[in-house]
DNA sequence: AATACTGTATTACGTCACTAATACAGTAGG
DNA sequence: CCTACTGTATTAGTGACGTAATACAGTATT
């Protein structure tokens, strides 16, 4: 499991950044339940962080229920895992989602201009080279 | 101008939240232009807050264009600050929209989900009863 | 000129999030 | 048993942020 590259432009804190990753890595199913995650210790010699810092992803991982430990051995990924991934993270988008519309209702925008730029920003995403897995930044969205 | 009620559920900075009520009244054309905002120790009075912190709130303001100083009088509303507001609220809308939007994209959420999140949530919005000024709240984005 | 009001700049204090240093508890494998 | 590896808990340092206390510069009004 490869996990490097946590650099990139993100004013995001480390942590949550490699919690990112995981998830990411999950979702995508690069990682299977069952398998093991990259120690505390090598994965932070690998990202030149401190242990404590993949400690703490790690550890919001498993309050995500996405890993568990395995006494003496490392932590694992959760069976139901993905699917609980991809779930959240769709709970997340509709959050955000939520949360620019009611903007927008605020604001007297009509719906139908919010229609048109969720049209325009979609192809603009389409158009720029996502919705595809390694995609070009996993910002965004924490949970 | 009235401007109290700051308490609200919200975690936000105080200075913030009296930025936005000013935008929120000068897009709603509760001041006009050229008319005065409260000095900065009457409405500190009036919110209980320290003058400072509503200085703060009018300096992020006069760097919006919203308000500019009449020396030894005060800070009044800016000619144009009621279109600048709106379209500045238009902007953000756009990009919460955005950031949304390619993290769904990015999370292989099909297109037509995404609009049906919309729509749905859109109904929410008006039922609750928003699309009024004056409405529940006015967290959110403070540009 | 004097007073009372403007906004502003400087400084300081408390808080919180992030990260790091270190020591600890426990298990696998030789 | 012993070594080397797991994850975890405790504590501390660092920096940014929000707010407050205070003093300052300038204008309107009398």
């Amino acid at each position: 499991m490869i996990l490097l590259d946590v650099s990139e432009t993100d004013d995001r804190p480390i942590y949550s950044r490699i919690a990112d990753r995981v998830r990411f890595a999950v979702a995508a199913g690069a990682v299977r339940p069952g398998e093991l995650v990259p120690s505390v210790r090598e994965l932070s010699k690998q990202l030149v962080v401190n242990p404590n810092t993949v400690a703490r992803a790690y550890r919001d991982l498993q309050a995500e229920g996405l890993l568990e430990p395995v006494r003496g051995t490392g932590l694992q990924v959760t069976e139901g895992a993905p699917e609980r991934c991809r779930l959240a993270r769709r709970e997340h988008v509709r959050a955000r989602l939520r949360g620019a519309i009611e903007e927008a209702s605020r604001s007297r925008m009509d719906r139908s201009e919010v229609e048109s730029i969720l049209r325009e920003e979609w192809e603009r995403g389409i158009a720029a080279g996502n919705g595809r897995a390694g995609g070009p930044d996993d910002k965004g969205g924490d949970r």
